[in-house]
DNA sequence: CCGTATCCCTCAGGATACTG
DNA sequence: CAGTATCCTGAGGGATACGG
């Protein structure tokens, strides 16, 4: 099986964290988890993005498989993406750090306070 | 129950997805769920991390209550580094994902060979 | 052994404005 | 509607060298 070595900064395995890391990346995939987004929708779901970090965010996750976009010939133009099944898979381990973070953020922002 | 939404950019749930982008943090986090270990066995153990860097991350790591730093006065001075309860807690999730990167990573480079 | 002190430097991310 | 195009910035990462 190939199971690749987080500790080898060769490895590859590090360009999952680094996806991971992007903030914008897992709200997009967040949201998509509910179903297919229009460009518009994601926009407004996700606050403070720019259309052309968006944009960016979107493309890569499109070369990596994570996501599909639609072009549906129409005017006004329309566009959907949607999570592959890839991308669907990582939303259950995204899921379990976001749970963490939702119930552990208070002890750490506590911490910081005690050590200002 | 103080549950945070991940999609309010003024969350601080925010701070735990930044933890878990920065490589190097989860690389010691990793290292550290073996049991405690000294400044130069991390930077042996993780490739490519220098001092000041890994100094930095142990630093941003204890100041936010997820390892301990326990100094020995002895010479020649010893200090080491080990997981609070609330760092070990995070072990957990941060390895669900690890775990789906080593085994999905070589999906998400076929697919960017395809449309490279 | 365990770090600090400097300096550099790039580069991802944002603001803003515009187009097919 | 769904993006591009352009410009800018500053914060963090790394290399190197030195100190307690």
């Amino acid at each position: 099986m190939d199971t690749g070595d987080v500790f080898d900064p060769n490895c590859p395995t590090r360009v999952v964290l680094d996806r991971i890391g992007d903030k914008w990346s897992v709200l997009v995939l967040l949201s998509l988890s509910d179903g297919p987004m229009r460009f518009t929708a994601l926009r407004d779901r996700i606050g403070g993005v720019t259309p052309k970090v968006l944009t960016q965010t979107l493309r890569t996750m499109e070369h990596d498989g994570l996501i599909s976009r639609k072009i549906f010939a129409e005017v006004p133009p329309r566009v959907e993406y949607a999570l592959t099944d890839l991308g669907g898979s990582l939303h259950g381990p995204i899921a379990v750090v976001a749970t963490w973070a939702e119930q552990n953020v208070s002890k750490i922002l506590e911490s910081r306070e005690l050590s200002a």
